[in-house]
DNA sequence: GTCAGATAGTTGGTCGTCCTAGCATCTCGG
DNA sequence: CCGAGATGCTAGGACGACCAACTATCTGAC
């Protein structure tokens, strides 16, 4: 057993993260080590982060899963798109697409229209009330969150770097 | 308009995220456009990555929210904590901890004790099943996910301690 | 010693995600 | 031109996270 989970001292709080990545390689786990504490990390700082934007988008009425389809929407070329591309691009399941719409549409920020060439599909089109609330929503967003994102300039840029190369050897785009 | 939504060049597919922060300088939210970036890459690199981990914690029967249950009472010194310390260490609220504990113990894998000292509280044991799973399970996650995370060793540093930079901003520990 | 407030845990509800299954429609090979 | 398979979307269910509200118990100030 290693002392590790005895020293503690007050007023100096340990990272749980660092203190897993010790009992791994303690363990013998010592190639995992690095990989488990980053990903670990990364679910942790979703969390945190994911926390924020909902607070700052509360207001406004909308989830971060309904605000990116809308801001999908506002920067279409023609303010709407078919459900299937939403998804796509969003790299979420058909039937999370279904519900933020669904919640959206009740809201009086978009409505669905048939495709005109293809029966099986349905269009999604933002309408005036939802591109207002995407103007007002995303300078909250970017006031609150996106320009404070808890670290630095520079920082975010090397986030941005590590994670694209992560994404990038899943598969992602 | 900026142009970049219409160049697109088929077999060069763009990256989604780069896309966004293009239009979010575009359109005048500069000292956004990173911050955007990052927490995006974030959403949807964690999304990635627990889609990994629950595919290899599955044949185990048990998800990455019960499995860290199980690593935490794996790594404590009695083998047993208080439902409160398990949402503490893993900042989780403690309706998801009661959730988690439920399906652990309907699965045998831990079961529930009075508290000794304080009959308002319930200590979380780890049964000899629920060990043996954890030795299991965490083999296979870190043959298949920890050990080969998607990034270089060093970028995985580098991504640690940035999100731990993170963390620590947002008052983690 | 007693009572107000804090703390531990649960229940019931909302929301987002995924999965399976299903229907409608499109596409393409024979 | 017709039927098999692919595609677009939705219904219903599971699961994890959160919040609000509730009960039981503990703690500390008076």
């Amino acid at each position: 057993m290693s002392p590790v989970t005895l020293t503690f001292v007050p007023g100096l709080p340990l990272d749980p993260i660092a203190e897993a990545r010790r009992l791994w390689a303690a363990h013998g786990w010592r190639d995992a080590a690095d990989g488990m504490a980053a990903v670990t990390s990364l679910m942790r700082a979703h969390q945190i982060v994911l926390a924020r934007v909902e607070a700052a988008l509360k207001p406004h009425g909308v989830t971060f899963a309904r605000y990116e389809v809308l801001m999908l929407l506002y920067f279409s070329r023609k303010g709407s798109l078919p459900m299937s591309i939403i998804g796509e691009r969003l790299q979420v399941h058909p039937t999370s697409v279904t519900n933020a719409v669904d919640r959206l549409e009740a809201a009086g920020l978009v409505r669905r229209v048939p495709h005109p060439d293809d029966r099986r599909a349905t269009v999604v089109e933002l309408l005036d009330r939802g591109r207002e609330l995407a103007d007002a929503a995303t300078h909250d967003l970017n006031a609150t969150v996106f320009a404070e994102p808890g670290i630095s300039r520079r920082e975010a840029g090397t986030l941005i770097d590590v994670l694209t190369e992560m994404r990038r050897d899943a598969g992602d785009f």
